[in-house]
DNA sequence: AAACTAGTCAACCGCTAGTCA
DNA sequence: GTGACTAGCGGTTGACTAGTT
């Protein structure tokens, strides 16, 4: 199939930036007879210009619903969850942000965030760590420099340590921490989706940006955590038997939990009072008792101590 | 003050998918 | 079924600006 091109430059077609009056000449026409017709637009709106750029810069810049100026925080937030659904897809971003078009979020992706978060040691692309990765290299000192995501970490950097008990005990001691985090944050991110659920659905509108967690220990599985953004494509999310609202495969990493930019502690969440002492204890008592009617040996509580505190670093 | 560099973003390009005659 | 056309998408370019040397 042979392509008739849209801008024939034997036609005198103009090409770059655009004049106030062209804009105006633009306007006028698409006020007046609305949006369509992009090919021969041009010529009755007596426009040297082809189509194509004529619905470029309608699209992008013209268009009386579109915000202009800076993103905000919470738009910000916004973009990230959404590139780790979308990925590219920046008309799939844009959907989610109203007023925002897709070129202005590309452009503000790869201008900002990539780099914010390159600086900050997350992969934009899989917005995985990229310690993991890296920590083989000779950058590493340079990178834990850059970051604040190792204290929450579970990682293979235990070897750095020098006494070989010490370390396995260590070792061990933050397994069973993490098994236990995963207990706990399963149980947590359960409420939390179905809170999260129940406010999208009961309002039928955005809300603020909330987070989901699930922490599996290094042992078992990698950390897995979903992100409910603004604007959360509903047909995207899907509650499984668990009652768990999921969505597809989340890209998100360990190290972003840490990350202010992309996640909020707790207090911002905006259901609050859910997460409790008395909820977590509740949550704790009730595991417990089903590991032992499981068969399944139970480590005292007292033993968990550490764990509590580890809790309180995660969530801070 | 001039030259250079890096960052930003509007606009363009090439491509694909959908629609219709 | 085929081809022409339209709309829309993601990647890239290049003009402009701000900062640095």
């Amino acid at each position: 199939m042979v392509r008739t091109p849209c801008c024939k430059p034997e036609l005198g077609l103009k090409k770059g930036a655009w004049t106030p009056e062209e804009d105006q000449k633009l306007i006028s026409y698409l006020n007046n007879h609305g949006e369509g017709g992009w090919r021969t637009l041009p010529e009755k709106a007596g426009l040297k210009r082809c189509g194509k750029s004529c619905r470029l810069r309608w699209a992008n810049y013209l268009r009386p619903d579109i915000k202009r100026g800076e993103f905000t925080e919470d738009e910000e937030l916004s973009i990230i969850s959404l590139h780790a659904l979308h990925g590219n897809k920046w008309s799939d971003i844009a959907r989610g942000l109203p007023g925002r078009t897709d070129n202005e979020i590309k452009n503000y992706w790869n201008t900002h965030i990539k780099k914010r978060l390159i600086k900050k040691g997350v992969d934009p692309v899989t917005h995985k760590s990229l310690i993991s990765e890296t920590s083989k290299s000779e950058n590493l000192p340079e990178i834990l420099n850059n970051q604040n995501i190792i204290q929450t970490t579970i990682s293979s950097n235990d070897d750095l340590g020098n006494n070989e008990k010490v370390k396995n005990e260590d070792k061990k001691s933050r397994l069973s921490s993490a098994r236990f985090l995963n207990k706990v944050a399963n149980r947590v991110g359960k409420k939390i989706n179905q809170c999260v659920l129940s406010e999208i659905i009961g309002s039928g509108g955005p809300l603020t940006t909330t987070t989901s967690v699930t922490v599996d220990s290094i042992s078992d599985k990698s950390m897995n955590f979903s992100f409910t953004p603004t604007s959360y494509p509903l047909n995207q999310m899907t509650v499984n038997d668990n009652g768990n609202a999921t969505s597809p495969p989340s890209m998100f990493s360990d190290s972003s939990v840490n990350d202010p930019l992309m996640y909020r502690s707790v207090d911002n969440i905006g259901f609050p009072g859910f997460l409790n002492e008395q909820h977590v204890m509740n949550e704790l008592t009730r595991f417990l008792q089903e590991d032992v009617n499981n068969d399944v040996e139970v480590t005292p509580v007292y033993e968990y101590q550490d764990d509590f505190e580890e809790i309180g670093n995660y969530f801070a």
